[in-house]
Parts: structure tokens; sequence; C-alpha cells
DNA sequence: ATGAAAGCGCTAACAT
DNA sequence: ATGTTAGCGCTTTCAT
């Protein structure tokens, strides 16, 4: 409640700045009776001090309510227990789940996470690398292995791990990913297999999420290695069900004969799915649906949606893992991890 | 490239210790011909600066790649650009909304988000706010009224605004949020308009999420004063949608005749719609489903979801402008807002 | 095992 | 408008 402006009248002796009334480590160092660095010791290297110190400092801790200044702490040692993590965008699931398997592996190890998002604008991304090594971030994670120019030189010289994750490849540091080419090969020769020769695919955006544009060069390849023609069709709706449905719309006028559509993801075939069915069409009778992801809503929808499942919360823990392992020192044994990725056969197909 | 190259043998001299070799403002100020404060100011103050000094000062801070440190900035001004917030989860997508809201208006304004994640712990909760405080955050978000006592304590005496967001109530600071006793009144008196006698509340994990116990609450008060029972079956399930479906199967064995069921979230009322189809019931006519919080989903399922709707995203973006508003110091007017919520009609009742 | 002194990079306070 | 000085709270280096 009482937010009380704190004492603007300094004693008029020498230049006095302590505004804020917070407890530091030297009172919490007299109270115990040592001196501040035995304090600081007792706190963080508790076994380079001797048993009555750390209790007294323990207890001084206690009394006095003190909270480190992590501030202070981290410019002092050019350290500090940030991770910087980058993502396009929280609309899609897809980064939060893997957020969520960095958090809980990071949190774990004392870590926090300093949260940005760039809209899928990669100036923004350079901005936020800037503002992240001015906190001094330990390390940096990344969605995707794209970046400008400029942010790919600072974050090649900053010095610290760079994390890349999402997709495989060739990155500046760590990576962990999976193959989305092949993935897209993977639901091509799926549908194949299963005697669709109409095969369109349709993704939103696809210049922002180039993931999906990789899964359909996948898809490409293995329509044109068939001699079947493989036509895309984009979309520029915002939510992801909608676009669906649209996807859907626009596919049936513009390719009447279609058999199969491939969806770029799981949000736009469940969203075609129900239009489909509002329609009354029959899935995968009339027209088969198959999506990417595998996103738990896929399983629930009658038929169920063949789909690709990607280990996303795996792979924010593995990515996390690796991290911790390369900060604690230990040996990176490879830079480049596949978390891979499963066909997973529903009735839509 | 005049400057020689970073002194990693440090001068015998005192005691050295600038192990990064990261661009200091000093030197940005030397290379501009200036004094180290009038390079601050060029760049935080640029107005407070002769238009010279600024010009050189950044003409130096560009070609040397300058990145000012914040760890440094922020001990000395005791002022960062940190706001933590606080969730219980990340797997709920209504958090996860809030959030966005709060970045994106958060970072429009130079601020950074450190995220965490509680876990439904308010052990957990109380560490990440000395953590966070230890970071010198300016400000926390917390979702929810409820804390343990020392994290209460320790918020009321930080000094720093507190925004509680998500229920609205009596909070510690700034609140912004809804009245979910009121929702969950509303969708009970919707069921019993619509003629159901035997109404069902679902729920899961109730004791974590106790704003869907709020709800209850409310249902529960409106159906006693009617006088009729309500029943409530509460489900340990994790994921949404496949709780649904069992919360649907329980009903349907434990209270065989029942009308409607009002479920806590729309996840559940997906899951349990989507179940009933696959068993071939009928809704609304074997079985009404009410949800809550107006997700996309379930306005793509056939019928129609009937939910609340609750604005997550302009509820982040209103708790984040009102925090803003007060850290610039601002006159705040109003220390509770209510965001409302809006009762959508479907085919689902 | 403990301490004294110096310094991390920056900005507030007090000059001019 | 610019500079000087001191200090934010902590940890490093070096000494005992």
């Amino acid at each position: 409640m009482s937010k009380d402006t704190p004492p603007t009248v300094p004693t008029h002796t020498t230049k006095q700045r302590r505004s804020s009334d917070q407890v530091t480590l030297s009172q919490v160092a007299k109270a115990a009776g040592v001196s501040p660095i035995t304090a600081s010791r007792a706190l963080n290297h508790p076994d380079k001090v001797s048993d009555s110190a750390r209790d007294s400092v323990l207890a001084a801790v206690e009394k006095l309510g003190y909270v480190p200044n992590l501030l202070a702490g981290s410019l002092a040692s050019s350290r500090s227990q940030l991770i910087a993590v980058i993502v396009p965008s929280l609309i899609n699931t897809v980064f939060v789940e893997v957020i969520q398997g960095l958090q809980e592996t990071l949190e774990a190890e004392g870590y926090q996470i300093l949260l940005g998002n760039t809209d899928y604008d990669l100036d923004r991304e350079y901005q936020l690398v800037r503002t992240f090594l001015g906190w001094s971030c330990s390390a940096l994670v990344t969605a995707g292995l794209r970046h400008n120019k400029a942010c790919h030189t600072l974050l090649t010289n900053c010095g610290h791990p760079i994390m890349e994750v999402m997709e495989l490849g060739e990155g500046m540091d760590l990576n962990v990913g999976l193959d989305h080419v092949a993935a897209g090969r993977c639901m091509a020769n799926h549908l194949i297999d299963k005697g669709y020769r109409h095969i369109v695919y349709v993704g939103a955006r696809l210049s922002q999420d180039y993931r999906a544009s990789m899964r359909f060069e996948g898809h490409e390849a293995v329509l044109k290695g068939a001699g079947l023609d493989a036509p895309l069709v984009e979309l520029d709706t915002l939510g992801s069900l909608q676009a669906g449905a649209e996807g859907l719309a626009q596919v049936l006028t513009q390719y009447p004969d279609t058999q199969a559509i491939h969806f770029a993801n799981d949000d736009l075939a469940a969203g075609a799915l129900l239009a489909a069915q509002r329609q009354g069409l029959n899935i995968p009778n009339d027209i088969a649906i198959a999506g990417f992801n595998g996103l738990p809503l896929g399983q629930h929808l009658t038929p169920q949606l063949t789909t690709i499942l990607s280990p996303r919360k795996e792979m924010g823990r593995l990515a996390a893992k690796e991290l911790i392992r390369r900060l604690s020192g230990k040996n990176v044994y490879r830079r480049q991890h596949d978390v891979g990725f499963k066909l997973q056969l529903g009735e839509s197909t």
C-alpha cells in the first residue's frame, strides 16, 4: 500500500547516493562480524569459509532480509545468470513449447530467461541481441539460423555461447533442431504412398515462416520426382484455424480435382478439417488432409489428423542442457543435434 | 583502427581486471574527444548536449561498435529497464496471451521482460520475486492476487510498482483483471435461461487454478439460488483436451441425467465436444456444453462453442500501459481495472 | 581461512 | 553545455 517517497534528504557531508534502502552485503558482513568479502564467499563459495563464519553470515542474511544485488555481482564478475531467448512470435504455440523446455531446465540451474520477441523482424532481432548483450547475458538462444548481417557479426563475435534452435543446419555455434526439408519429403512420400496424385501444399506467410517453406521444398522435390505437379497456395490470413479454412476454400476453387492437401502446420490443417466437416465433406474420401507439428488437437479431431510429430519441448530441454554443459566449461562433443521427427498416421489421409 | 589491440597483458602497475574486451563508454568518449559523462548524456539525454558533441559521440559509437553495459548503467542509476513477469504456467495459452500483450507494449517502451514460471508453486513464486528484485527490476507483474506470506511481505515492501493481473480484486498495488465469480454467474444464468436444470461444473486441478473455482462459486450461487443442485466434477488429468474428454465420460456415468456441462475453460469444453461427437452424441440436444475464455478453437467447432470471452491480450496491454504510466511518474487514477468479459453465444448450448 | 584495496562500467551530484 | 569526483554493491587480485 504505502509507497511513500524515500527520504530525499541526504546528510550534507559527501556525495550520498544510496537512494534505495536495500540491505547490502556490507551490512550483512557487519552484522555477522566479518568482512564483506567473507560474507560474499559464505554465500557463493560456502566451502571456502569456516563453518562459524558461514553460520553467522547466513543468520545475518536471514535477520536482515538481505537480497543479493545481482546487478552488482554480475558487473563485478562480468558473468550473469541471464540467458537471452529470442523468438519470432508467441502466437505460435511451437515457440512457447520450446521456451517451456528451455525454462524448465534453465531455471533449475539458477538461470533466468530474458525473453525477446522479434515479431519475425530480423532488424528487431538485431536490436534485441544488442540489448541482451548489454545485460551481459551469458548465452543467447535464437529461433532459427537466419539472421541479418549485423546480427550475425555481433553474435559470432560476442564471445558467448550461441544456441540456434528449430531447424538443423550449419549454425555459428550450437544447434538443436530438425530437418524440415526431410519432414516435407516424409509427408509427401506418405501422401504418394497412399495413392494421392493431386496434392496441394498450403502455407501461410511463407516468407516469414521459412521453415514451412523448407518443408515445401522437400514436398516439392518428392512430387516432382514422382512426375507430379506441386502447386502451392500461400495465405496471408492472421489466425491459423481461420487461415486453414480459407486455404481449403481456395484449394477447392483453384484446384478442384485436388485429392490431398499438405498443410504447413496443424493449426491450418485443423482449421481446414473443421471447415470441411461443417461443409459436409468427407475426410479423407472427398479430400485428405495432413499437417505438421503433432499438436494434441489433431489427435482429438475426428478423423484424427495425419501429421508429423516434432519434439518441441524436448528441443528446448536439449538446447538448455547443451548450453549449460558449455557454460560449465565441459566439453561439447557435437555442435549439432538432430531431435528428429515422426510421421504420425491419423485417419485424415 | 588507430587504437591498439586490447591489453591482454596487464601493465604491471595495479590490479587490472578488464578481462572482457568490451568497448566502454570511456573509450567512446576518448574517441569522440569528450568526457565520459558527456558521452553518457549524448546517449541518454541527447537534448542536454550540443549537436556537435552528440554527433561525434554517435559517430564514435558506430565506429567502435559500442554496446552499452546495461548492468553498469542500472547499478549506477539504481534503475533498470527490466520488468519481471511471473506466471504459473506457459502451457495454458491464457497466460501466454497476457504475456504477449505485456511484451508488445513494454518492448515498445524499451523495457525487457524477465520471465518467471512458478509452475503453480507459491514458494517458487517467492524465490522468483527475490531473484528478480535482485536484478533491480523496476516493476513486477504477477498472475493472480494470491501469494504466500513471505512473498506478500516482500512485494509490499520492495518499493517497486506491483501489477497483479488476471482476477479483479483488492491487490497490494495495481490490478487489472476480471471478475471470475461474476463470469461463473453469467454462464450459469445463461444455462438456466436456456432451460437446463441438471447442470454439472467440470474443472481440472481447481486448487491450482483457483480462478476456475471462483467461477464455480458464481455458478454454484446461481444454481442454488434457483433451487438447483450444483454438482462439481474435478479432474486431475494433464492435457486439457484429454481432460475434457474424460470429464464428459465421468459426468455421463456419474450424473446420467445431466443436461448441460459448464466447463472451467474452453480446452476442456472443446475436448468434451470433440469426444461427444466421436461418440455420436448430439450437442446440444443430448448434452449442452459451455466453456470459458473464448479461444478461437471454439468458434471453429461445429457446433460453435458457447463460452465467455475474456480479453487476455488486452489485459496484458492495459497492465503494461498502467505500469508504464506509473513508472513515468504520472498520476494513477485507478488502481483497479476491470477488463470485463462477454458471453459468447454458440450453438453448443 | 580471512582481509584490504582496487576496480567492474556507468551515472548522480556537485561543480564550472 | 561540459567536466570532476565519487560511488552504485559486489567480486577480483593480492596479501596475510
